[in-house]
DNA sequence: GCCTGTGAATCCATTCACAGCT
DNA sequence: AGCTGTGAATGGATTCACAGGC
């Protein structure tokens, strides 16, 4: 999991999960063909500090030229690049419940290079449907060969918590290395893979936590 | 934001996003009869460190009792008192597309005392369609009346990203100070509220960069 | 003996401040 | 002159290690 860069200086995590966070500003200013940015307003609309900016791309290379900034056309292809943006991924869905579908139908998702190419459930009454792009959906049994088949590199868990960790484990066995765990539940994982855990309930008791602190001292 | 226990000392934020993670095996733990766990368990089943979960639980209170461990269903009930999970919190969502519909139906929310009591969204197909326990979709124009109404705490965004900012202010404005943001972009906010971003496709990239590290070197 | 609670030590990330380049 | 790239300084959070209590 220690990442380093070509110095072989070991990269923050926290550096990789604000790379995103710097390519949808940038985006917006493509479009609008602005062609150079300073660290400081890229860091503004960012909310993070200049130096930080500065820092976290500099772990990859000179993208920057002093006294002028960043041309934004070739840093967001750089920070692209690195993320892994630049190319595309197939992800296999398991559990199409409502979330699960609200995710395949995603459009974020495809913009950004991420398509859905299988779904599974175990309902009797789901397999077989067709959905778009003419995927049917498979018995979770067949995780293995279809996966194998088309080369799926990225799962996204959406089942009830009780079948994420099996669901889990037949992922990987079929030699997922990266799963979207949208389970609220602690996955087990082989060290040689990749969990991202997403938990709206989560979110919600941070959200709680400081609203209830917001009551009671000051207004 | 800096919140302070009763003794003064300020409580990091990793902290107060850890005592979610606590409280699910805690919960399983609770349904499952077991009366004590050590702080050495805890942390393995959440996969942290020992001193880092007795490090936590000490900024809220003693909970523990030395040379046994901490007793699950007050510990739970301490953990749920600090997270303001021990009431109910009443939610407004903003956008009725697929997410906002699969989360609206998710049962993960209400079971953790997290109801939507209004929803809104722009489409006048939408408008004044009756929803589960008979809530009907309301334009936006009406969110700062049901808001004061219901007395609304907190806000799920789930609109299209050109209209989150507006539908923040407006949030803020009706006086919700805590809102739960899905669409991708960042947020502008007074200083009194609370935002919480949950972006899939931040996670997504995540992943990519380390399954393409992981792929480089080694196996 | 065992496990919590906690000061001290370590580790890591962020920010500062300036040297270096255009 | 202006803005990047980066060593140094700061500020936090994690982990260690042990004192304190059952």
């Amino acid at each position: 999991m220690a990442t380093k860069n070509s110095k072989g200086a070991r990269i923050p995590e926290p550096t990789i999960e604000r790379l995103p966070l710097y390519s949808r500003p940038l985006e917006e200013l493509l479009k609008a063909d602005i062609p150079v940015i300073s660290s400081e307003t890229l860091a503004k609309l960012c909310g993070v500090n200049p130096a930080q900016v500065r820092k976290d791309l500099a772990y990859f290379g000179e993208f920057g030229v002093r006294g002028v900034g960043y041309e934004v056309a070739s840093l967001l292809k750089e920070i692209k690049k690195i993320l892994g943006t630049d190319r595309k991924w197939k992800l296999c869905l398991v559990g199409l419940g409502n979330l699960g579908s609200a995710l395949f139908e995603n459009q974020n998702f495809k913009r950004r290079g991420y398509e859905f190419v299988a779904v599974f459930d175990s309902d009797p009454e789901k397999i077989g449907r067709i959905l778009d792009n003419g995927i049917v959906v498979e018995h979770p049994d067949r995780i293995e060969a279809t996966v194998a088949r088309l080369n799926i590199e990225i799962g996204v868990i959406t089942t009830p918590p009780l079948e994420a960790q099996r669901t889990a484990e037949i992922l990987f066995a079929a030699g997922v290395r990266a799963v979207l765990n949208f389970a609220p539940i602690q996955l087990r994982k082989p060290e040689c893979c990749v969990i991202e855990n997403v938990d709206f309930t989560v979110s919600l008791e941070n959200l709680a936590y400081h609203l209830a602190k917001l009551g009671k001292h000051s207004n």
